[in-house]
DNA sequence: CGTTCCGTTTACGTCAACGTCATCTCCCCT
DNA sequence: AGGGGAGATGACGTTGACGTAAACGGAACG
């Protein structure tokens, strides 16, 4: 329970990126690990935001989006102003989100007409063979 | 019939391309139009390869993978093999397509959460600030 | 004490898919 | 002759997310 501090080492084996991706991350305020020194040490924060920045990259966000998604999460709710501005930060993103999977619907659409008929031509081709 | 060739203008009109693009195209090789003297001139072999190239991109294909595509196809179009192949990679592009959707609509479920959350709290101090 | 690791910083390199100049050549119009 | 466009050819710029190399510091091992 002592122990909720890692080394750099410990998080790359534990999400399976590279040191530098975390410095990265660090760099682009997404990530803050205290200092010993100079070496980092990852608190459980920092990991709970590693998971949601690669949880982010996984559906296409780009770093920054994700830092303002994050931003989102732990900026201070008292002030009522900041909690707006953070939920229309949400909205828009909402929105792009969306219209994004309005997009992919369209193209899943269209890459499985084609599949269909690619598949239909090899049928045809196949019986032609056949006879 | 005899006016089977296009301008790079009226390429660029008919597609909703840049000039840039189209050059940039034809230094990966994805596009072959002829010379007359230095200007371009797209054939409907050429028109006919652009338009694979734009739906490839819709379907998020790198050019490099469209090149690879299109040469399987007029390497030989009549061999089912290649068609196969073709589907085949298409199939997977499907899968990769609608695993991404999944995960994007669980994103957007967990943002609308969020935001949800975010709205109650903000009603709620408003609430607070009227009594 | 020397070597081997792990870690740090700084800084330049990379890849995709073009955008954006800067120049240059032709051709047409008046 | 002068001007205006369209098109061509370099060649450098851009953005995002790191990779990679150089140069250094400290700890641990034998």
């Amino acid at each position: 329970m002592a122990d909720n501090l890692m080394g750099i080492r410990e998080m790359c084996d534990a999400f399976d990126v590279t040191p530098r991706a975390l410095r990265f991350y660090e760099s682009k305020e997404l990530l803050s690990p205290i200092r010993e020194g100079t070496r980092r040490l990852f608190t459980k924060r920092d990991r709970a935001r590693l998971k949601l920045i690669l949880r982010g990259k996984r559906f296409g966000f780009s770093l920054e989006e994700i830092r303002q998604l994050l931003d989102l999460y732990d900026e201070d709710p008292t002030q009522v102003t900041q909690l707006t501005r953070t939920t229309e930060i949400a909205r828009e993103r909402l929105a792009q989100m969306e219209s994004q999977r309005a997009e992919l619907d369209e193209a899943i659409a269209e890459l499985k007409e084609q599949l269909a008929w690619g598949e239909q031509v090899i049928e045809a081709r196949r019986r032609e063979t056949a006879a």
